[in-house]
DNA sequence: CGATCACGC
DNA sequence: GCGTGATCG
């Protein structure tokens, strides 16, 4: 808008943290702040125009109106809110708090002396006294203590390390947040523009990083066991199903509730980003497989990459490299990352890959056309038209910016879509979070024959030629307890 | 305020 | 890969 527009925002916002008005704009005296606001609102007015003629240069009106059309949808979600169980949050976080404690106490138990846990740079004083090394480097090429690092020390500080850091999250971002509203609904906040990809964002409480395996509070390994754990790293029971009958199990989504009159509905897509890479890959044989809802591609690359068949001996190890390939392809990770998510030496990856490449040639195709595409040009779009302008040297980026953004948009008009047709309808069924495959819901049980089915009609309707299954569960009756939904015939 | 860590998809 | 948030120094 020009350089003396800048001048002014500058000059004027220095101008409110001089007078401690910065926090807030509504600190500052009305005559003060109205001006800016009207020039805001000019400048906001004036970029629309140039924006506009941008969209429609670029053919993105169908991102532009479903971004406008969706803003509706979060501030429902927002006003609505989710109902928390409150009595449940303050009844646990009495024994997730003594756990806490005891855990802290062994760490300085095994160190000898107290400090501060959280602190990176104590903790590695701490192990160095232990004489424990670590093996990896952060990003600026210090030691790192982070769980991948933990995880390859012997000495048993280390998982009472995992545990106090997972712990201490769970208690403060989720439980002690929770008491913040004493009516038990909590209020977060969405944001449609809150990733670069096309995906929204979530926070105050951030419902988009809710953990999904239950906590063991017990220190008894049976207890997670008994509950389907796989494992148990940090007291983290991995896998394990959570049910208020287990004693010593807590569990972040069993605090998120239906209000009286409601039930809460997940309506999850299945493998979505597996199923847009294969429409991306155009490999006719995948997308074909595709149709089929219950079709588990890390199963199929598994078998189609290494022979193996569900029970072979070997079935385990090759259905794990073979998810671990499929998410590194679509995350864009480099052979150094992929190796640590598959459990491989750099050397054994690279293998893999190729053997990967091999059998999937047009997969290769396709990442290399993206990359290509990103350093001759410098932007990409998604099936969308949503435009992409990236820098030649992240090229590896852009097969994750079209997979993820091409589900961002899908599910965003499946949200304005499901709006349309709950207002339509004058129904109470409404929308409460979204998890960028996910969609939670309360429906009262008169609606629900009526609104289930056409919700995931709207949901599975053909945005792109591969078909996007839906799976709905309802709450049992919280998040934390889900049973698959079979909608008859 | 950058770095580190943990959680999700 | 993309986020939010807490914490440290």
């Amino acid at each position: 808008m020009g350089d003396d527009a800048a001048v002014y925002d500058a000059e004027f916002k220095a101008y409110l943290t001089k007078n401690k008005w910065s926090k807030h704009f509504d600190y500052a005296p009305i005559d003060v702040i109205a001006p800016y606001c009207e020039r805001d609102c000019v400048y906001a007015g004036m970029m629309l125009a140039v924006y506009e003629r941008y969209i429609e240069e670029t053919q993105q009106g169908r991102v532009w109106s479903t971004e406008r059309a969706v803003t509706k949808v979060l501030w429902e979600m927002e006003h609505a809110g989710i109902g928390t169980d409150l009595e449940y949050a303050r009844g646990q976080l009495v024994p997730m708090k003594e756990r806490l404690e005891d855990v802290t106490s062994s760490i300085y138990g095994y160190s000898g002396y107290e400090f501060n846990i959280n602190s990176t740079q104590q903790l590695n004083k701490v192990m160095g006294n232990l004489g424990v090394k670590s093996t990896v480097k952060t990003t600026k090429n210090n030691p790192s203590w982070a769980a991948q690092a933990l995880a390859q020390v012997k000495h048993p500080i280390a998982n009472a390390i995992l545990e106090q850091r997972g712990l201490g999250k769970l208690v403060k971002d989720y439980f002690e947040k929770a008491l913040e509203w004493e009516d038990g609904v909590q209020h977060a906040s969405f944001k449609n523009w809150g990733a670069v990809t096309g995906r929204m964002s979530c926070a105050n409480p951030n419902l988009h990083s809710v953990a999904k395996n239950p906590q063991d509070l017990s220190g008894d390994v049976d207890v997670a066991l008994l509950a389907g754990a796989k494992a148990i790293v940090g007291g983290k029971a991995v896998g394990a199903k959570y049910s208020d009958e287990t004693e010593g199990l807590v569990s972040v989504r069993r605090m998120y509730v239906p209000r009286p009159g409601y039930r809460l509905y997940m309506l999850d897509y299945s493998q979505m980003e597996m199923r847009i890479f294969a429409d991306y890959v155009k490999d006719e044989v995948l997308s074909a497989l595709c149709e089929d809802p219950l079709f588990d591609f890390h199963d199929h690359v598994a078998e189609q990459v290494w022979g193996v068949s569900k029970g072979d001996e070997m079935w385990d190890f090759y259905r794990f490299k073979a998810k671990g390939i499929n998410f590194g392809l679509v995350f864009g990770m480099g052979i150094n990352a992929l190796s640590l998510a598959i459990d491989s030496t750099k050397d054994e990856a690279k293998r893999y890959k190729a053997e990967y490449f091999d059998r999937f040639p047009r997969a290769y195709e396709f990442i290399d056309l993206v990359s290509k595409t990103v350093e001759q040009r410098g932007w990409i779009r998604n099936r969308f038209n949503r435009r992409y302008w990236i820098d030649y040297d992240r090229s590896y980026v852009g097969v994750n910016y079209l997979i993820q953004g091409t589900g961002a948009d899908i599910v965003k008009e499946a949200m304005v879509g499901i709006r349309e047709f709950l207002v339509e309808r004058d129904l109470m069924s409404r929308q409460l979070v979204q998890v960028h495959d996910e969609i939670i819901m309360e429906i009262p049980d008169d609606e629900r024959e009526l609104v289930l089915p056409v919700v995931m009609g709207i949901m599975e309707k053909r945005r792109i030629e591969t078909y996007l299954p839906v799976e709905a569960s309802v709450g049992g009756p919280s998040w934390a307890q889900k049973t698959v939904v079979e909608l008859a015939a």
